[in-house]
DNA sequence: ACAAATTTAGACACACTTGTCCAATTCGTC
DNA sequence: GACGAATTGGACAAGTGTGTCTAAATTTGT
């Protein structure tokens, strides 16, 4: 059964894929019943593997915790900085590009799977494992700040925006964006595409409010008279 | 011992005084190691009583969770309401007034013991004990929600602020007034008293940029002018 | 088809936790 | 000082979870 063409894909594949299959798992069964209340049991499971193989490929269940965490990060990081490359650098309606890129970071970075996951294990994990943290804050909004930061400066810079301090700014759009969203994250709930565009146009529309530039040419004003 | 003036607070004192300090160890215990990794000797060693005691005021360990969930979501409604009661309707100087209120509702409902344990208790269980939660979201959100949003309806209507939509305009207040605090929100942490008042003064001053009254009598009007 | 590595199911020891029971002690009240 | 209620500490059974071990079954590479 090793001609060329093979159902299954890879020579060393059942073993690698066991391994993301029982890190999907255990991220899963980790954020439903934390640390203490997760089962090992049940992460194999979940998993569709049996227990000694699940310590076989992680070896506990701390390291498997941080296995998922490490993970995690990994990917959230990587959403929100390819998320963050579709800035609308030249906006055509700055309204318009500001909202859709505020949905695009949501959908991909904030409400999927791992950044769902992974907000819920850092709120409810990130005090006792705090050194386990550290390169997310580093590396999570430690860069992603600033990225976003720089982008709003750029903006500004170009004339579109009357910005004092691009790092105030930067958190400000995204509390704004996300201001209708809260209670929803906080009991771990995923919001409609219709709130998230709900929150996203009411925040963008404050936003631009608050930080549409002063002078401009006459006749060039944003569009934003909507409410 | 029964004369008037007695050094201990009543008669009844010890015992209900213990029921509270278990309810308070239970709910520090609970939000440190989440249901699952509370223990009840921790807690009973923790509030200074038996196990026996525990078991005898609370009869289990479930009761006991849900006492402190009732017991913290009371204190935290009475102290948001509290607190909304302060809203400035005639400001002297609105940005001043709304940073002076939004450093109140953090310091006495937000930041504050109750408001970080039982904000951790909603997002950690919030999804295992739904119908647990149910009236923290109708009392809680649901009436604070609404209740800000009238103060500012007075405000608007009173001439000193354009509002489009109250209620946006409410939960958008607090996005902005919190959104410097997000991250320490998350790890559980109490942010200093300076960077509460950062927080709200940044955010407040990007408020009024929003929502400043668009006409108003000519040289009056309101300070922003500080970035 | 054969040999090596991996996976599996089950049993197992060990530790921990919950909730109960009970005798001894302490506390509040008269 | 004495009575009754509450509290304490400890022992206890039952259940659960972690991590290890083993022999059998399966999969993988050659």
């Amino acid at each position: 059964m090793k001609h060329g063409i093979s159902p299954d894909t890879f020579p060393p594949r059942s073993h690698e894929a066991k391994r993301v299959s029982v890190v999907g798992a255990a991220a899963s069964v980790f954020c439903r019943e934390g640390y203490a209340g997760a089962n090992i049991d049940l992460i194999a499971a979940e998993a569709g593997v049996s227990r000694q193989t699940v310590y076989n490929h992680h070896g506990d269940k701390e390291k498997l915790f941080v296995a998922v965490v490490r993970d995690l990060t990994e990917r959230c990081n990587a959403g929100i900085f390819a998320t963050i490359a579709t800035f609308p650098d030249q906006p055509g309606n700055l309204e318009a590009d500001l909202i859709a890129f505020a949905v695009r970071m949501n959908r991909n970075c904030i409400c999927n799977r791992d950044g769902r996951f992974l907000r819920k294990l850092i709120q409810a994990e990130g005090e006792r494992y705090p050194e386990l943290f550290a390169d997310w804050r580093e590396q999570g909004p430690g860069r992603t700040w600033s990225a976003l930061a720089a982008r709003f400066a750029r903006l500004a810079f170009a004339g579109h925006l009357s910005i004092g301090d691009p790092d105030v700014a930067a958190r400000q759009f995204q509390a704004l964006v996300n201001a209708e969203l809260q209670i929803t994250f906080m009991l771990g709930g995923t919001p409609t595409e219709e709130e998230v565009l709900r929150s996203a146009t009411n925040g963008v529309r404050t936003f631009l409010s608050a930080f549409a530039r002063k002078r401009q040419p006459a006749g060039k004003q944003p569009v934003l008279a909507h409410a």
